[in-house]
Order: C-alpha cells, then structure tokens, then sequence
DNA sequence: GGGAGCATGTAACGGGTTACATGATTGG
DNA sequence: CCAATCATGTAACCCGTTACATGCTCCC
C-alpha cells in the first residue's frame, strides 16, 4: 500500500528553498548556480531568506534528480565550462501545483530585535534604544534597495510581459512591508522614550 | 592564545532560541519545559517562531550545563515529580549582556505566500487569490490573539511592575505588525483584481 | 471507557550555515 | 600585484522538527 514514489511524494520532498530556486528557473533563462544566488539576493531576499549558495547548488542537484531542472555545460571563457540550469516541463508542472495548492503557511518569522525590547526590563534604556535605533536603520536600508528595486525592473514593459507584472507587485508590497516595518521600529523607539520620560518625572498623583 | 572557554565563547554557543527560552525564565517564575512551551505560544510566538517542546528541553539542558539555570524536581501530585527551572544569576547576566550588546540582526522573514505571488505567471488568478485569502484569514486571527493578549496582561499594574511594559510595548508593536500584515494582504488581493479586471477588458491604447 | 491535558524525554532526519578548497579572469 | 568577481563543490556541524515512547490525572 505504501507506493512512496509518487509524484506527490516527490513534491513533498522539495523544501520552500527547493521551489524558491525553481522558481528564479520559472522566469525562463538558463542559469548557474552562482547567478542563482546573485539574483536571488536581489530579489527573493526582500520576502524570502536568500539562502547560501552551497545549498543552492545542492537543491539544484535535487532539482536534477527530480527531473525538475536540467542542465548542460556550456564555456565560461576559452578554458573553463560552467553549468547552467534550465527548468524542464515537470518542473513547470510540480511549481505550479505547489503555488496554486500547497497548504497555506504561515510566514516564518524571527525577530530578535522585538525579543530584545521584550527583555527590556534587563537593559539599560540607551543600550536597548540603540539597538531598535540599528534595527530601524536596516528596515530603511532595505525600504531603500526594494524601491530602487522597483525602479529598476520598471524600465520598460510592466504591462505587456504576464510574467514580469506578478514581481512588480510583490515589489510594491515589499516596499509597503519594509516601510511599516521602519515606521514600527520608530514608534518603538518614540515609546522608549516615552517611557524614559515617564521615569525621569515619575507620575504626580502620589506626591499630590 | 585560543582560550575558548571564556564567558563569551559560552555566550556565542547558546542560539538565539536558548536566549528565548531563558528570557521566558527571566521575568522570575520558576517554570518547567512544558510550562515554557505554553508560555511561548502565548508571548513570544508573536514576534518569535515558537519552538518544538522537544527543543525547549534540549535548550533547557544546555542552560542548565552552561550555568544559567537551575533547576529542582517539585511534586506534581501525590506520585510523580516534575522539574521546575529558574534563572541564575549568571544566566540573568549572560541574557542582559546578549539583549545589550550582541550584533542587532536582521530579522528572518520567510513569507511563502509573497513567494507564491511572486510566482504568479504559473497560476491561475482565482487560486492565487484563494492563497492570499487564506494569508489575510491568518492575519486577522494573529491580530485578534494579539490584541486578546494585551488586553489579558493589562488588567492591572503594568505601570507598577517595571518587568511587565516592555512585553507590553512589544505587544502594541505586535499588534501594529499584524494589523500591517492583514493590510498589506488586503491590498494584494486588490492588486490581483485590478490585475483581472485590466485582462477582462484589455487596454484601450490599442484598439482605438 | 476514552480523550484531553500534564509532563519528559530520545532518535532520526532534514534543512541550512560556515568553513574549506580550488582556480581563472578582470580591473585598478 | 592584489583584490574582487566568477564559478563549483564538499564536509562538518548545528538548529530544529516530527515521530515515537511512556504514563498519570481529570472530566465527560
């Protein structure tokens, strides 16, 4: 009864980095692994932890043992080869079933600097506004990277290639999420001091 | 010259998770493993991947080795013992010395659906939309859990007890963040029709 | 009687990172 | 000449999860 070999058992062993990387494939050009990551760091990075790139050499691998990518050497310069990835059609097909019906999960998220606030009570006021003061500073620089993002892909045919419209979107959500996040990171901070001053003139009533 | 025995060493070794698990056990309660499971889908769960119950053991033991907690067997009942951990004061240093000075870290963000948006061109928009549907449903319910947990907390004293506002301001900023989060879906599914609507009824420019 | 909650832990596995190794090319 | 970039991979390691094992108590 037990036929593990199926096609759905298959697409059940491909990680969400498995089908971040077929999916940079799913655009439609040949790849290395190294242009993978490169890409991957331009644009995935904004939703999706780009990962290292020796794990994406190894999901490619994967990928090829999967049928879901192929691949061919073709020269690098006069002495070297290298590899390039192309998505074949059961990738196409796997992709598109794990986009459109994959259960819907929850968004891993980890936020060390909203755990160190949390811990507020064990740090000196300075010390823990510095640090949402950096956190701020990096939700700005990546607010930053995705609108020069956009810009970026923009030049051109938004409307007219169906494939380029769906990350223009994710794009500008993208630019509203790192936003928010900036303007939460100041609100914070704001509280912070709210509340140092709070401390500093402690409250009235009982000395009234 | 390599003396990797020394209290910063120790410190490096205990993943972010562990500095969880050990500010769960900060604000002075003792606690056991299963307590802190509970604790943490309750609190940290909303700016924190809540850890497998089998890893707040395993953190539990390194703590415990590394000296930043200790524990004793307490009756459960009238047959069986349960071990209940604190906080040291080594422990309450090493956590303060981590939320003060360690390396502010970009936060992990690992969104799926921005992901399966992104990848858009491979479905069809009636699935893609049942996707993020089901995104802005978990964001509504992480919002109302928030908000049931602020106000939970609140009755009473959070000005008194100076351990209790920053749970609370990070609770506010919870709220803020999925309140952002159920928006940004909204928005998305407004995108994805406009995107519809503009298909069904094709430019104008063309024609005329 | 049976399911849910309390309570603790181990084992196997997989996802993902850093470090290491290698070497050619390009440009300042 | 040296650093950065292009390019590919392996090995060690750790973080974290699921599955499994166990057993009591409380309540319907």
């Amino acid at each position: 009864m037990e036929s593990a070999r199926d096609n759905r058992a298959d697409a059940a062993s491909v990680p969400a980095t498995g089908w971040a990387v077929l999916g940079l494939l799913s655009f439609g050009r040949e790849l290395t692994g190294y242009d993978l990551k490169k890409w991957a760091d331009h644009s995935l990075r904004f939703f999706y932890w780009s990962p290292a790139i020796s794990q994406i050499y190894s999901e490619l691998k994967r990928l090829e043992r999967l049928g879901y990518v192929t691949s061919r050497t073709v020269a690098q310069d006069e002495l070297r080869n290298k590899r390039v990835y192309a998505i074949s059609e059961e990738g196409r097909l796997a992709l598109t079933e794990w986009v459109q019906h994959a259960p819907v999960e929850p968004p891993v998220l980890k936020h060390s600097v909203a755990m160190r606030v949390w811990l507020g009570h064990l740090a000196q006021p300075d010390e823990l506004r510095a640090v949402v003061e950096r956190h701020r500073e990096y939700a700005e620089a990546m607010l930053a990277d995705v609108t020069r993002s956009e810009h970026s892909t923009e030049t051109g045919f938004a409307d007219e290639d169906p494939a380029r419209v769906y990350p223009q979107l994710v794009i500008r959500w993208g630019e509203r999420y790192y936003r928010s996040e900036r303007d939460l990171a100041q609100q914070m901070i704001e509280d912070l001091d709210h509340l140092a001053a709070l401390r500093a003139q402690p409250a009235l009533p009982p000395e009234l």
